[in-house]
DNA sequence: TGAAATGTTGGGGCG
DNA sequence: ACGCCCCAACATTTC
């Protein structure tokens, strides 16, 4: 009996429980449905990412199948496409990992409904997470608010071990398959390198050469001090239970300040696995009366990294030449929009989503809220990062201020503003005095 | 996973 | 020697 996997951002052989329970069933139809409306959402770093990832998975299914049997990519609405493969190889089986985001969440509904009619079954084993959105709770079956007693929680629930690749499957495709989509990057872009192999040299070289010192460089964005995993977790060419399973058998404080840093992915699904409207709305419904100022021209300066702070332009130019910010600057980069320019979080989580090659909504929009300070367990408002005393904190030496906005490649004081579109302190009043006005 | 304003302390200059 | 002031350094409070 022939089923199918249906891969969605999840794009990986091994540790994927879901495919050993294709493979359980017989030969598998490897499947990827390029939907319109997630590919029209996306920026082109994100496209182009995305096309390579799938590249680099219907190779490894090639080189495993002789060649034969590659990612069969069809387009359109998955409802209709998915049925349509499963019926074209006669399976009884579609198997997906869950996904939990909103859109996700009800797409397979309605896919699991369709194919329900010609009784095909949707089968969901895993998820892109260590502990699945929604299973880890508090006594009273409610879920956790503050991240902290999640974590202990989480940590405590656990997780597997990681699974091997299935041996011995037989791929195979159908009809014409669509080559996967090419995108061609404009000049002076240049994403990181896609795919299952890659991901776990990126993860390894991590582990030997900078987890320990992972506490104290994380949040210097002039050096190589993150593991720049975000963007294969995003897409599932490495699943976080790899990773933990790796800290387990690292100690010392770097892994401690990492695994934390994968429960807040985690704690962050789960926030929006119970309220998915909060991909949109404030958490915080309070926020929803504060004053904001439509984005207008000193949004556009902020998009394309030209406010005349340092550190904001250059995170801004690093997020549209490579897709990617450090975690660090997106703070920065966040605080300036909603107190020195109050625009509303969405208009930056929006801009953020279309560049991001690791765009997850989950983490983004919650990242978001919480600068914003309208999401659960957030900043508070009054935390008004100043750009020029985080750059100088974060990047003494001006090397990422330099690397990313060359006319202060000489500059003496890189980090002193250069006909600044605001007045920090002027606006972080204005913020503030706004904020004011919805307190209690 | 802040920053600025305000408060406190103590060393040292100086009459 | 003493009191006074200044102010840097640090601590606390406030937003």
């Amino acid at each position: 009996m022939t089923s199918v996997m249906w891969f969605r951002r999840d794009l990986r052989l091994a540790d994927n429980p879901a495919l050993l329970e294709a493979a359980a069933d017989g030969d598998v139809l490897p499947l990827f449905v390029q939907d319109p409306r997630l590919w029209g959402a996306a920026g082109v770093s994100r496209r182009a990412y995305l096309g390579d990832a799938l590249r680099s998975l219907d190779a490894s299914l090639r080189s495993r199948s002789g060649g034969e049997g590659g990612l069969q990519v069809v387009r359109g609405d998955p409802v209709r496409r998915v049925a349509l493969a499963a019926r074209e190889v006669g399976a009884a089986r579609v198997h997906v990992a869950a996904d939990f985001g909103p859109y996700g969440a009800s797409r397979d509904r309605a896919v699991e409904q369709a194919l329900a009619e010609h009784g095909i079954e949707l089968v969901r084993t895993g998820s892109p997470y260590a502990v699945s959105p929604g299973r880890v709770t508090k006594a009273d079956g409610s879920p956790y608010a503050v991240f902290t007693p999640f974590h202990k929680a989480w940590s405590d629930h656990g997780w597997p071990a990681p699974v091997d690749p299935p041996r011995a499957v037989t791929y195979v495709t159908v009809g014409d398959t669509a080559d996967v989509p090419e995108t061609t990057l404009p000049d002076g872009l240049s994403l990181p390198t896609a795919g299952e192999a890659a991901a776990r040299r990126r993860w390894r070289s991590f582990v030997d050469e900078r987890l320990a010192d992972y506490g104290r460089d994380r949040d210097r964005p002039g050096i190589p001090g993150t593991s720049r995993m975000s963007v294969h977790l995003k897409w599932g060419e490495i699943h976080p239970r790899t990773l933990l399973a790796d800290l387990s058998e690292a100690d010392g404080a770097g892994a401690t300040t990492y695994r934390a840093e994968i429960a807040w992915r985690e704690f962050y699904a789960d926030v929006l696995h119970h309220q998915p409207e909060t991909a949109r709305d404030y958490l915080r419904p309070q926020f929803a009366r504060m004053a904001y100022d439509e984005p207008d021209e000193l949004f556009a300066r902020w998009q394309n990294g030209t406010t005349g702070f340092p550190i904001v332009d250059a995170g801004m130019r690093e997020l549209r030449a490579t897709g990617w910010m450090h975690n660090r600057v997106r703070m920065i980069v966040a605080s300036f929009l909603v107190k020195d320019l109050h625009v509303e979080w969405q208009h930056g989580a929006r801009h953020f989503m279309q560049w991001l090659v690791d765009g997850d909504l989950a983490s983004n929009q919650h990242g978001w809220q919480w600068t914003a300070g309208s999401g659960t367990d957030a900043s508070p408002f009054f935390r008004v990062f100043n750009p020029v005393t985080q750059g100088k904190k974060f990047d003494p030496d001006g090397g990422y201020v330099r690397r990313w906005v060359p006319e202060l490649a000489d500059a003496v004081d890189p980090h002193t503003p250069v006909d600044p579109i605001v007045d920090h302190a002027e606006e972080r009043r204005e913020a503030l005095a706004r904020w004011e006005r919805i307190r209690r």
